[in-house]
DNA sequence: TTATAAATGATAATGATTATCATTATTTTA
DNA sequence: TAAAATAATGATAATCATTATCATTTATAA
């Protein structure tokens, strides 16, 4: 079950960088890990107030910094202003369409645009780290004025 | 003179719209044209100061906005916290290799990923209006330890 | 169990951007 | 051309996401 191979991966992290284990930021795993889509802190943060009163933003946010830290979470910058998060363990690359009517986040992903994009570096002697692919848009469902 | 054709469009862009002439805004528009690469608003905030000592920083955004709206500059948001804009005017449309380390910004283009990106958009029946793709990674001097 | 040091929550600080507003400059029009 | 109308400016307050701080709580090691 892929839940328990991240709860796993994140045990062994924190266990590995000496840090404390916390009933707070595992309810935020557990939260991050039964998500779908691409939460933003304010979405993660409202969900957590409800199973745990008092829990406060920034814990939020150490918490995505260390589950980004461990591979179980990846920053999304969509250039509106806030963080997203989406899973990252036994996910591929992918890339986004971003619906600028609804926000609608589509994943896709093509092995000949991975591969130009490593001729590419490779020619300019330029080590790449990450890439993102963002096209920016109208999903099918707003142009026939659904989402207005 | 593509300095002058960029002043056309600017001075038929705000009569188009009745927008007031400004020094303020027409000494922001040629630093903007006279520089390369891919300035921040503090950037041109700082030349700005030297050649016009009293202006402020709210009418560079503003002259910008005005700049992105007449075609003339393009908004490049490399994830570092800051607005950058680049020449949009008889430049064709490119992505970005950005340094890590020394925080350059090269550019690149290719037909084929271009091409590809139109191919999943109509299979998805998404209309795109932009894209952009950038590669963080370490250059080549910074490689050899050129930039620490 | 006690000493230690990390994690938390509240909130202040930061930094980029936007909004506000009195003043100045540009246009319009009489 | 002069006066009226209104846009642009500069200073600065407001906003908003994120980070830093710090007293308190909690987890771990001795």
């Amino acid at each position: 079950m892929t839940v328990e191979d991240e709860k796993t991966i994140y045990k062994n992290y924190i266990s590995k960088y000496s840090i404390r284990k916390s009933k707070q930021r595992e309810k935020i795993l557990e939260i991050f890990l039964g998500s779908e889509g691409h939460l933003t802190i304010q979405e993660l943060f409202q969900i957590a107030r409800e199973k745990y009163k008092n829990i406060g933003i920034a814990t939020i946010y150490r918490a995505m910094k260390i589950f980004c830290g461990a591979g179980l979470a990846e920053e999304v910058d969509v250039g509106d202003g806030n963080k997203r998060y989406e899973h990252k363990y036994n996910h591929n690359h992918h890339d986004h369409l971003i619906c600028e009517k609804c926000g609608k986040i589509i994943e896709f992903s093509n092995n000949i645009i991975e591969k130009i994009q490593q001729d590419i570096c490779n020619k300019l002697g330029f080590k790449p780290t990450s890439h993102k692919l963002q096209i920016n848009g109208i999903c099918k469902e707003c142009q026939k004025g659904g989402n207005l």
